[in-house]
DNA sequence: CTTGCACCTTAGAACCATTCCAATTTGTTG
DNA sequence: CAACAAATTGGAATGGTTCTAAGGTGCAAG
């Protein structure tokens, strides 16, 4: 079983879950996402999804990208103003964005940290998510990621 | 002296900093941030701004509110898709971002935390900024900050 | 002063990302 | 296969922001 199936498969379950149906567009689109983890834009996103399926259309890539945010597969991020972006990276992670180079790259976060950073909100705040955005320069040549 | 003077020579002196001009567009703009903390977005701004000020126009209140960014003296913040907000408040703190309410509220960071969120960063990575951001519910009544 | 010049403000046009809409297509169920 | 619901499509509409060109303002040198 091919990794692109079992994505698929994994796919298909989480929009049945939700009452969905399993479509070539939302399928691709979910595709394009896992292959290049650069957080593209919708625009960006667009591009890549045509070479398989050309005849797509933005507002459907807005469509299925907003699916896909429903079902919990991808997360929207959004770094100051400007587009949307698109990450397939379910694990708790921070963002660290890269100034000179304008890519993102994602760090992940000790579950131990996650706890540190919730204890600072006093009694009554009940967060259901935190992110985190660090914004910089990475010097020579880190892992790139977008 | 009252506040009002203390908060307008801060601004002209930063301002100068810069070699910029001290203008009744950016006093008021500033003043209007500093009374109600919070976070409107421009629009709101300019139309509190009109009380004092009935002519000024919305370019206007964009160009003051990023020149205020620029010198420090205001953080603009994006939670998800929508109209940027701005945030007279300079100590490093996180935001709170209620879904039932749509309010905003500041929580301050201790700066041992703040050093220890730095320290996931792996070697070759420096943030000149941080960004923390909560989603969720605040139950009873907290205190409130838009 | 008063002329020149850089900085600011202004109104409206332009722009870009996104959402909405109405029509069509696709898939499923009876 | 008929009927209905869910998805897709292209284009129009929207909302927030930026751009542009024209007019004001205030200091600085003569």
């Amino acid at each position: 079983m091919s990794s692109a199936t079992l994505n698929t498969d994994a796919l298909s379950q989480r929009l049945a879950d939700s009452g969905l149906r399993s479509t070539p567009q939302r399928e691709v689109v979910y595709d394009v996402l896992l292959k290049k983890r650069d957080h593209p834009t919708a625009d960006e996103v667009f591009a890549r999804v045509k070479n398989g399926l050309p005849t797509i259309s933005l507002a459907t890539v807005y469509n299925c990208l907003e699916t896909l945010v429903q079902c919990n597969l991808v997360r929207a991020v959004n770094f100051e103003r400007g587009p949307t972006r698109y990450c397939p990276n379910l694990l708790p992670h921070a963002h660290f964005h890269d100034e000179k180079t304008g890519k993102t790259h994602d760090i992940d976060l000790p579950a131990d940290l996650l706890e540190k950073v919730n204890s600072v909100l006093p009694p009554g705040y009940n967060p259901s998510s935190v992110e985190i955005i660090f914004r910089g320069k990475a010097t020579g040549e880190v892992a790139s990621s977008g």
